[in-house]
DNA sequence: ATGTATGCAAACAATTTGCACGACC
DNA sequence: GGTCGTGCAAATTGTTTGCATACAT
């Protein structure tokens, strides 16, 4: 499975843009996306991609993150320090996300939401068309890192 | 030329800023939340407190609202094109918040997380420390305009 | 008297955009 | 060749901060 198909790159654009213009740059950040570790930051993206093509612009950066939001290959799972943090998910259906606090991996559950506790507590009349839950902890080698640490 | 405010001044201050100094700002700001119908950005607020007192700059705004903030006299629920939206929030224990994303009335709701499910569909070895949950829907009165309205 | 709050404007940071140029199809 | 993507820099926007002054205590 070390081996690519010739055309893997213009199928990841593909997928990661829904259908745009193949270039070097987007082949470029679609990559960094596959080799981030969770959740990032449009500049933790920067970072990554800059390792390996230095000259690729912020602007771009931007530009192909909505992109591929806009085609539903990255979510918006949430903000760290007033900047928007970003995911690549693939998963299906109506799910969550876990992010850990400390090295910012990122995980799925189901959604943990009880429907009719839910209905039970909102104020009559008020209809709940959407919701948002972001989940918040410690990964298991973060956790066992901080226990061993003596937290 | 000393001033000084009624009690009932002096409390909502004392309140509201957790026994900071009273002024004459500090007091238009907090009325100003009281008026606030619900959620609302620093910009809603700016313009609820100038309708009354248009010399207050905004940077006295912001740092009022930090201050409320810290005292946990208001409380962030969310971001509205960019803008961080807070919210008056009186309540005791945990509980969320329901935004009508019509008329930004807010409103609170019982905890409507299931632990038993989340626990289940977490990773192994991931703690849950904390979640945020945010509803959106439309309050009683939007909604009965937008069925009216045909929508 | 002393320290805190305010106003102003400049600083800041994340993000967007106008424009000329170059690349992809 | 026409269109779309890119780079650069400037513009936007929400928020913070330095500083001198006014004010509360």
């Amino acid at each position: 499975m070390t081996e690519r198909p010739p055309d893997a790159s213009n199928n990841l654009i593909a997928r990661a843009y829904a259908g745009g213009r193949a270039s070097a740059q987007r082949l470029a950040v679609a990559q960094a996306v596959g080799r981030a570790a969770g959740a990032f930051t449009v500049d933790d993206l920067t970072a990554l991609v800059r390792e390996r093509d230095p000259g690729v612009s912020k602007a771009t950066i931007y530009r192909c993150v909505s992109a591929m939001a806009a085609s539903g290959y990255l979510t918006r799972i949430g903000d760290r320090d007033g900047a928007v943090l970003w995911v690549r998910c693939d998963a299906d259906g109506h799910h969550h996300h876990l992010v850990c606090t400390s090295c910012g991996a990122t995980a799925h559950t189901a959604c943990p939401v009880d429907a009719d506790a839910l209905a039970a507590s909102a104020p009559e009349g008020f209809t709940i068309t959407s919701h948002d839950v972001r989940l918040y902890g410690l990964c298991a080698s973060c956790s066992g890192r901080m226990q061993r640490a003596g937290g």
